[in-house]
DNA sequence: TCTTTGTATTATTTATTATAATACAAACCG
DNA sequence: CGGTTTGTATTATAATAAATAATACAAAGA
């Protein structure tokens, strides 16, 4: 999977990875058990730090996205048990995108539709 | 209308202040052409600096929430026009959001709910 | 004139982010 | 066994962002 940062974003490097990890795991791009790229790998294809792509690894890990073994490098763990609730980040964070819908007259309706498109 | 701020939050304060500005028109309780309090007088009621207000209050002017006036302060505007459709950050937001709303087997079904009671 | 408003300026401190250069333990491979 | 690759730990440094502090200014109302 291509994952590429923008450099301009306001979204520190190692987030936008973790980002596009977990977006690649939602759509299936990410398969539950498929290696990762290495650290040290990944780093030099995208002309970042190792050590910022490790920062990425270990906040995936600590969220139960991934594991990781010293040897055989990173996965996509392969039960992700997770309860059925938003994270209260995610909940925070959906409040905040539905206040700005709201006030820009965007119905209950609509945004629905916006979300099934993310939803496929 | 009362601000309060988290400390322990990743969410820097100027933000927070900016969200919850936001939040306060979506949901009613800043009208159209309310007066806001004043940047020192906010700033002390908070403890915070008041510079990190009018940082706040500069981004909420920037993006169209309020107007300031040299002399009157800061007001809510009264026509919010704004374009019926999701800023760029609000879609990429929404995009994470789901992706882990997907990962946890929340259906599109029940995220509307959700979504529904952020509405109302 | 005095006060209050947002704003500008300058400096300093603190925290976060990213890079750099190594090093280590574990485990696989030939 | 020796060498390599893995994630990880360490230490230092640089760059950036966030927050505070202390003033000062222009505008405008009382």
């Amino acid at each position: 999977m291509i994952i590429a940062i923008n450099e301009y974003s306001d979204i520190p490097i190692y987030l936008q990875i973790r980002n596009q990890i977990v977006l690649g795991i939602s759509d299936g791009r990410l398969q539950p058990g498929e290696q990762l790229p290495t650290v040290r790998g990944l780093a030099e294809e995208m002309g970042v730090n190792s050590m910022t792509v490790n920062k990425a690894y270990q906040l995936l890990k600590q969220e139960g996205y991934i594991y990781t073994d010293r040897r055989n490098g990173a996965k996509v763990r392969e039960q992700l048990n997770f309860s059925p609730e938003l994270s209260e980040e995610s909940r925070e964070a959906l409040q905040r995108v539905i206040s700005e819908a709201k006030i820009r007259g965007i119905t209950k309706e609509d945004f629905c539709k916006i979300c099934g498109k993310f939803y496929e």
